[in-house]
DNA sequence: CCGCCTATGTTATACCATTGCGTTTTTTCG
DNA sequence: CGAAAAAACGCAATGGTATAACATAGGCGG
């Protein structure tokens, strides 16, 4: 595993790094050169990526060692501000596909490829809002995380 | 903590073994008692119990010392036979509200008063069920948390 | 009795995340 | 500028969650 991703999404990244930057100067927050490092490794990994394995190749990068809790401040950090996704059920990280916009991370989590993929129903939010009030429940974080097969691993299915 | 619940729900937890009770006949599971222990314990608590605490519940039941594998397996049988769910966002585990019939986890999670309450709202089903075929997803679980204030604790607490 | 399957016990370890503290860097402001 | 304050970072230790690997015990059909 060396970077063989056939599709290069190079500027993905940088797309999302801008906007990040943006974000961040806005807010009045500092993405340092450490967070923007953070970052870019969890948007360079297609599949959510674990806070280990994410320390590992931070310290590839930076060629110095690197303790979890520089790794978990930068991911709260982005956290915090709506960069990326805690996905729950793997313990893992993934980069935001509209930071900035309200949204509430909806995930299709394919256990075959390890891909994910984020949505953003309408639908969806608004079933939920409306669910709501009818259980008196004031709501500050929804979490959607469905797994499954994704298109390309349904054909060639394992068990 | 000795058994200082307001409200009495033995009832509940009674009800709730029988059904597995049952369940667990017709699928041709043996729900063995430390299983059916650790059903209890689960149910017991109001709130999503850990699997730590619920170890040591677990050894001042049984006067035994219990390694963690012993109630993961437990936890495992159960969550497997659909009697309890895993509450990702808070690693721990609450009694399923109606075990036997198909759903989804959706829970409200106060975090203040750490209470967990199962909703098993269609609208929601027909609107995640609705957005699969679109993204060519095929489900096999779905897992939805929503972290917020409990009508209870919402006049009571700030922040 | 014997072999098989399931459940359980036991030890160790992997994996995930945080706390506490001291140092360095950056920002603020007189 | 230069000192005080705040933010970010490095580092060591620890706490919390979950599983691997191997050993043991008991039911049950041949």
């Amino acid at each position: 595993m060396s970077g063989a991703h056939s599709h290069n999404h190079q500027h993905c990244i940088d797309a999302a790094l801008a906007r990040a930057a943006a974000i961040c100067t806005d807010a009045g927050a500092k993405l340092t050169a450490q967070r923007q490092a953070v970052l870019q490794l969890v948007w360079q990994s297609h599949k959510p990526l674990g806070a280990y394995p994410l320390m590992n190749q931070l310290q590839q990068l930076t060629g110095k060692i690197v303790a979890p809790p520089t790794v978990y401040r930068a991911l709260e950090f982005l956290l915090e501000h709506g960069l990326i996704h805690r996905v729950h059920s793997l313990n893992a990280f993934i980069g935001c596909d509209h930071p900035g916009e309200p949204h509430s991370g909806q995930l299709l989590i394919c256990r075959a490829c390890g891909d994910a993929q984020e949505l953003d129903s309408e639908t969806i939010n608004t079933s939920i809002a409306q669910l709501l009030p009818a259980n008196g429940f004031s709501a500050e974080r929804i979490m959607l995380e469905i797994t499954g097969l994704c298109r390309n691993c349904q054909g060639a299915k394992h068990e």
